[in-house]
DNA sequence: CAAGCGGTCTTTGTATACAAGTCGGGTGTA
DNA sequence: TACACCCGACTTGTATACAAAGACCGCTTG
């Protein structure tokens, strides 16, 4: 794991805690990307509680890193804090996480869209490229691949906006949504049709047709977000859960 | 001032840190709460440094509440931290600037957009409240008055999108690019202008024409964006500065 | 006179100590 | 037996102490 990568939290210019390669990070932010990741894979579920006396011992460090990390994630929405009774991971509702879904599904259609009319004859080039890996990994055995692939090309696209503060704000939201996308790709045949509806949004590019472009791509979030829906739906427990698997 | 509002990094569900109403709030809220409406307001322009035990001695406390509060306006993008060197007030580039009013408007015309689709026919009414507010407070001689109605107006868009997650968003930024909003109101007929543009955006509303009502919003965000810009390009400082006045 | 270098000095990062509040269990009483 | 109150342990919030890493400044040297 990169332990200088702050991974969420970007400022609008670059990252804004631990800065360039090579340095010595801090503690503090080697808990939170830590954490981060383990709230994120689903390790820690939602309503955990985040004892600072714990995780201090657990990591071999004292309560004063730990505590910033909490505050950290406290401010990115990840953690919940109640004065004078600790951190619990947050819980998201099923309302909540279609809200979230909503929200995600236009800013991904807003990079689309401003990427159709923005990209550089590279960045085409390089979208083009993620589409062939998309398609080249499209095997159902492997669906880590896939999803890296698929990471790839979306990332093409927020490069492609030319709004780096926009793809930072997509980019933390995806994680944010992250454990509850994975189980997605295990639908049946749900691997080439988001094959398929990625050829899609880059045919709507290569043809510098924003409007269908962004279209296409709230058609391709929205499915997923339908599906996370439907599948949620069948769990009777309020907090969605995520598989711990 | 009301300490116990977290007016940013608020969670899906509600406010993550500082509980409800009448319980003591931590100092390290007290002073995040401080700290942003001073970089808020341009009392503390970008590129400030913010020493920690300097803050510890002017607000009488020690550093650990210092720096928590200065860690959470960091994970916010207010301030930057290069380890080792301590915090600086976020000085945002004109770049920077650009891209997050393009956000801006689109957020804003998102929530417009759902709007119109899933307001009731109380928060219509409140709408027209707000409109008819606007117009009252429509008086260049006291923009302040203004500045208040116009933001109950887009409050009360926010909540008629009927997606909290989203209105918290838009706040946020909102919030953020407060200091750079409020000169464009004292341009000539600026306050005329934002009354029509309003107007028209209700109107679309009440005939529940999402599109037209989307429009008409990014319009009007766009048209203060441009404004900004406009204002801002005369200024050779590479780090917009803010007035502070 | 300018550039490199070493020392000091401030400032941050981390650890520990102390205070204050909350939660739970136990006990007493109606 | 059930409820209320009290006490104690544990947790968080805050303050202070210590260590290390840059920053600044003066000195030396080419």
């Amino acid at each position: 794991m990169d332990w200088n990568a702050a991974s969420t939290g970007g400022s609008a210019s670059e990252a804004n805690t631990a800065g360039g390669a090579g340095r010595k990070p801090r503690l503090a932010d080697r808990l939170r990307c830590q954490l981060e990741e383990e709230i994120a894979t689903g390790k820690l579920p939602g309503g955990t509680r985040l004892d600072e006396t714990g995780l201090a011992r657990r990591f071999g460090v004292s309560r004063t890193p730990v505590r910033e990390a909490l505050s950290s994630l406290a401010s990115a929405g990840l953690v919940e804090t109640r004065p004078r009774q600790g951190a619990i991971v947050a819980g998201l509702s099923l309302g909540d996480l279609i809200q979230m879904f909503e929200v995600m599904a236009e800013l991904e259609a807003l990079c689309t869209r401003l990427a159709a009319r923005r990209m550089t004859e590279a960045e085409r080039q390089r979208l083009e490229q993620t589409l062939h890996a998309c398609f080249e990994a499209a095997d159902p055995g492997r669906p880590n691949d896939y999803y890296e692939a698929n990471l790839a090309f979306h990332e093409a696209i927020y490069a492609g906006s030319h709004n780096p503060y926009l793809a930072e704000q997509t980019r933390q939201l995806r994680n944010r949504l992250q454990p509850y996308r994975r189980t997605q790709l295990t639908g049946p045949g749900r691997i080439e049709t988001s094959c398929r509806e990625h050829a899609e949004i880059v045919e709507a590019i290569r043809q510098a047709d924003a409007i269908s472009a962004e279209g296409a791509m709230r058609r391709h979030v929205t499915i997923q977000a339908d599906t996370f829906a439907e599948l949620a739906a069948r769990l009777p427990e309020s907090p969605a859960a995520v598989d711990n698997a």
